[in-house]
DNA sequence: GCAATATCGCTACCTGGGTTGCGCAATTGA
DNA sequence: TCAATTGCGCAACCCAGGTAGCGATATTGC
């Protein structure tokens, strides 16, 4: 795959992308999903609405590309305590998802919106691209974090038998679910008896056999 | 709240929200959500578009209905055997969850789209009634889960200690994770395996199961 | 300098969700 | 029978995502 075609023609306008997605970020935290306009982003930063139809052919692809943007990839640390690193790991997934759940929402306290998240996950339903696109934006942290699960069970410290696949989807899949499905809030408290919840069984159990 | 309102002026055609909601229902599992337009619908069912804005304000709400209207009641049953009953449980869900996925998709073989569930997660996140009124259709079915596993813990199947409803989440969330996130296959050895990790460590620790 | 290529901005347009206004139809109450 | 009320179908309209065509502009290769 040559990154870089043949430069004939005239060059792309490196600093009309900065700009889109700086506006379609300010607007998609500022309004939400639903209110940001194509016309006011291109306005705001000084383009064309083909321009900008240029680079992403729908909304859709715009604001996964500046979510995926936001994504600072932090590594996580396998310092050999699996519930820290674990509580480490679970927390960046939750401040990711409770950022995005907030954008473009007044500050009603008591809101049961999983905001942009729940637009992203429509985004990559409707565009297959976009789901291989997300998908790879949070791949390499997500394997770390089943990296720390696995070497956690080779040292001892988690059960042999167990998938650790499966184990990672009973830590993660109840934040996503609590955001999308049932609104209730995904804190530190909850992080941690989810974590408790799936260790429970995890560890080895030397006083019967499995 | 009055359910009836004083029934003056002419009365509203009840065979009309019948013949839109069959219409609308055929139409999403035939063709998925975006490629539903409500001219269609309204034109399908023999009515004018502005009778089926009277009664679904937008197109979420009455996908939404529809999606509500698919969902038949099954009560679980309580056995004595949780095992055998969160398999039943699960199955349920996941069957719903499989069914939306597919719905609309050409039949490519390894789809990764959430399809019409993804939607309906979007469309709760637009509009909070929606929210409140999809939870409240599986709020009964939720409810037996969790008295399901309140019981196995008040006689002794489960450990007395630990949160149902994050057990709950442990178990659910997991499905909606694969099919709204990673667009992997929810099947029957997966719901085997959730459930195993997550009876694992939520059997006393004395018991030990047949 | 000049042809070829590709981007840019602009305008006009199509589509589908959603709204408005209006004349007509169906019901209730007097 | 007649007024009040409410639903219906129709047509026109607004808005935002997305597309198509075009002249102008900026680059490469000769």
């Amino acid at each position: 795959m040559p990154e870089r075609g043949p430069s004939r023609g005239r060059p792309r306008d490196i600093d009309a992308d900065r700009r889109i997605l700086i506006a379609a970020r300010d607007l998609l935290l500022v309004n939400g999903y639903a209110a940001l306009s194509i016309d006011e982003v291109a306005g705001q930063a000084g383009v064309a609405k083909t321009t900008l139809y240029r680079r992403w052919p729908t909304k859709d692809h715009l604001i996964v590309a500046v979510v995926a943007l936001m994504q600072d990839d932090v590594p996580i640390l396998d310092t050999g305590d699996i519930r820290a690193d674990l509580t480490d790991y679970l927390r960046q997934v939750a401040d990711g998802l409770n950022t995005m759940r907030r954008a473009g929402l007044p500050e009603s306290a008591d809101d049961r919106s999983a905001g942009v998240v729940a637009e992203i996950a429509a985004a990559a339903a409707r565009h297959a691209d976009l789901g291989t696109l997300i998908r790879a934006v949070f791949a390499r942290r997500n394997a770390m974090a089943i990296g720390l699960l696995a070497s956690a069970a080779r040292r001892g410290a988690l059960r042999t038998d167990l998938d650790v696949a499966v184990l990672f989807d009973q830590l993660v899949g109840p934040l996503y679910y609590r955001i999308l499905v049932t609104g209730e809030p995904v804190d530190h408290p909850y992080l941690d008896l989810i974590i408790d919840g799936a260790l429970r069984g995890a560890r080895p159990s030397h006083a019967h056999p499995a």
